[in-house]
RNA sequence: GCACCUGUAGCUCAGCUGGAUAGAGCGCUGCCCUCCGAAGGCAGAGGCCAGAGGUUCGAAUCCUCUCAGGUGCGCCA
């Protein structure tokens, strides 16, 4: 149930209606009609622009077609009220058994209400963390992380047929250089002394892998040149980083459905056969590239390389496929990477990156576009940068000295629900500010308390009507009066209720789950002000001392909005709370 | 030099395929607990939506240019 889209569909049967009468020309397009809340609840429930929309291709005045709509309008037992106001707008009052149905919708529902089938069941690919496997996932592969999964259960809560997706980066350079770290690991775990020089890994994390090599090939590999161990030894390594990696989602609560290696398209054909797709489209050729301009000519050297023409596709300049010395470039494998999940037919992708990934996007872009010959939407998520703080002071992390502030680090200290969603209380595009302490404060500062708190006080109310003998039972509250509920104080929760499954859509078509985050916000503190409203006026309390139909009505209304918290919070993948502590 | 992102209240940020008088939290001022949890709520002050043009019934939102900050820019992935 969409209230919105079912009164657009009351607007677009008037205005048939109007065509057919002749008041409006036949062959208008009623695409752009909108049915809106009202920034201003004084103007109404909701409006419509249908009278400004229409007015030019209708050649009418605004005025006068809002008049003729309204008067439709009025006929409908939902609507109460039908003004024209300002420029044309169409405001719309409705009853108050619209919103009681709400409440009904959302009871019967459950955590399911809202969900929507905008998505069709078409198939979408979400990749996101795609961390290297040379280390354990830090701050910034959090958020991606967060973001990723929020995004690809909001995606699935409207009704798409979603894939979770990590690509493992185990095929470049950086592989060799972690072999190259263990090794020297393992050799300490021989008693070796060792130093670790530029273009290798110090961290710590590497000593129980150091020795779980030995444990597994002894002394096999001490005294032995690189070419005798870096193929065993990169592939221990990548394995037990990726097994670190897992345990880091599992922290958070991230599962992915296909973990797909960058290594299983070498040697395969895979590379050879997406690069021969473009290639047969003509847009793989020999050639040079020009200089960039800001960077000095001593710096540049022309050089032949073979190159992928995806200026066609809307990129900058043309992008190298291979290295001048005839090895692929980082990009072949993604290309044929992309050409898989395009081959696997889904209907859409949706790459989530960090942000120093940034002049990557119009390539791969041109590359989808290119091997799905348009049929196949790429969108890249970029997620910003995280800044940690702690006590006011700047948190710094330093990848190279092995200090960096890890996903763990994080998670240990403030849990994997505030974790997901500080992360979500940002657009994906903005940097984010992570303060240590204040994500643990416990007041309305803080928005994942403050939700929480709401949800708390709704199972506060569950346990008192225990506690008074009333049965607050699901069958109970389905069955309850609401049109008990009747004060405009509650009716404004119902409204806000309404507007969930609406959110959905808009927050899945946007493809930003942050708006889950904010809207779970503005309905807590609705709720909250209807509970504050409670001291003044005691009609408003949820619990109506021996009025028992009264009592379920309004728990009913309390239960509504709990559920949808849960299901809010469910697609940011955080448990609701029933008690604070 | 070029590309992408960002610029909204003193601070941190929302703002829907363009809609009416631009919203929230913090901070500031003043109120509200014999009452289901005040870990809350109500009210007030506070804005040239970075700047300048353009598109139109209508622009924070779309287009162009300028300014400021961030991120990147061929043998690193």
């Amino acid at each position: 149930m969409n209230l919105f889209t079912d009164l657009r569909g009351a607007v677009l049967d008037a205005l048939n209606s109007l065509q057919s009468e002749g008041t409006l020309p036949e062959g208008l397009d009623f695409a752009n009609v909108a049915v809106e809340p009202p920034r201003d609840p004084l103007h109404g429930d909701m409006a419509t622009n249908a009278a400004m929309v229409l007015a030019k291709p209708a050649g009418k005045k605004p005025r006068d077609i809002a008049e003729s709509l309204a008067e439709k309008l009025r006929a409908d037992a939902r609507i109460t009220e039908a003004d024209v106001a300002g420029p044309g707008f169409l405001n719309l009052r409705l009853a108050p058994g619209v919103w009681q149905g709400v409440i009904g919708a959302v009871l019967a529902g459950g955590t399911g209400f809202g969900r929507s089938s905008v998505g069709q069941g078409k198939r979408i690919n979400v990749e996101y963390v795609s961390a290297n496997p040379t280390g354990p996932l830090h701050v910034g592969h959090t958020r991606g992380a967060v973001f990723g999964d929020a995004l690809a259960s909001l995606l699935d809560f409207a009704g798409y047929d979603v894939t979770r997706e990590y690509y493992i980066n185990d095929g470049g350079a950086q592989v060799d250089v972690l072999a190259r770290s263990v090794y020297l690991r393992y050799l300490e775990a021989h008693g070796q002394e060792v130093a670790f020089e530029d273009g290798t890994y110090p961290g710590d994390y590497l000593i129980p892998v150091g020795e779980a090599l030995k444990d597994k090939v002894g002394d096999a590999f001490v005294g032995k040149g690189e070419r005798l161990w870096l193929e065993d030894v990169r592939e221990f390594a990548t394995e037990k980083m990726m097994e670190l990696i897992r345990e880091d989602l599992a922290q958070l609560g991230v599962k992915m459905d296909v973990f797909f290696s960058e290594k299983s398209l070498y040697g395969t054909g895979l590379i050879e056969a997406a690069l021969k797709s473009l290639d047969d489209k003509g847009l793989i050729y020999e050639g040079v590239l020009e200089p960039p301009k800001g960077k000095k000519p001593e710096d540049w050297e022309p050089r032949e390389q073979t190159l992928f023409r995806s200026t066609d596709h809307g990129d900058d300049v043309d992008r190298p496929v291979k290295k001048s010395d005839g090895s692929w470039t980082y990009f072949a494998p993604d290309i044929a990477y992309h050409f898989d999940k395009v081959s696997r037919g889904f209907d859409a992708l949706i790459d989530v990156f960090g942000a120093d990934h940034g002049g990557y996007v119009k390539r791969m872009k041109a590359a989808v576009s290119a091997l799905s010959e348009g049929q196949v939407p790429l969108d890249i998520k970029l997620t910003q940068l995280v800044k940690l703080y702690k006590n006011g002071e700047p948190f710094k992390m330093s990848k190279r000295a092995g200090t960096f502030v890890t996903l763990r680090d994080v998670v240990d200290q403030v849990g994997p629900d505030v974790t997901r969603f500080v992360m979500l209380t940002r657009k994906n595009d903005a940097p984010l500010d992570f303060d240590f302490d204040k994500v643990l404060e416990q007041s309305k500062d803080n928005p994942v308390f403050y939700v929480q708190y709401a949800n708390a006080r709704v199972n506060s109310v569950l346990r008192k009507a225990a506690e008074a003998g009333i049965d607050a039972s699901d069958a109970a509250l389905n069955a309850a009066d609401l049109s008990l509920i009747s004060h405009q104080a509650e009716l404004a929760v119902a409204r806000k209720l309404s507007e969930w499954p609406r959110l959905v859509e808009i927050a899945a078509r946007t493809h930003e789950p942050h708006r889950v985050a904010f809207y779970l916000y503005e309905l807590a503190s609705d709720f909250h002000a209807l509970w504050n409203r409670g001291n003044d006026l005691p009609e408003l309390r949820f619990l109506q001392e021996g009025n028992i139909p009264a009592s379920q009505a309004k728990i009913a209304l309390a239960k509504s909005v709990s559920v949808v918290i849960s299901a809010g919070l469910g697609i940011l993948g955080i448990t609701p709370v029933e008690e604070m502590r």
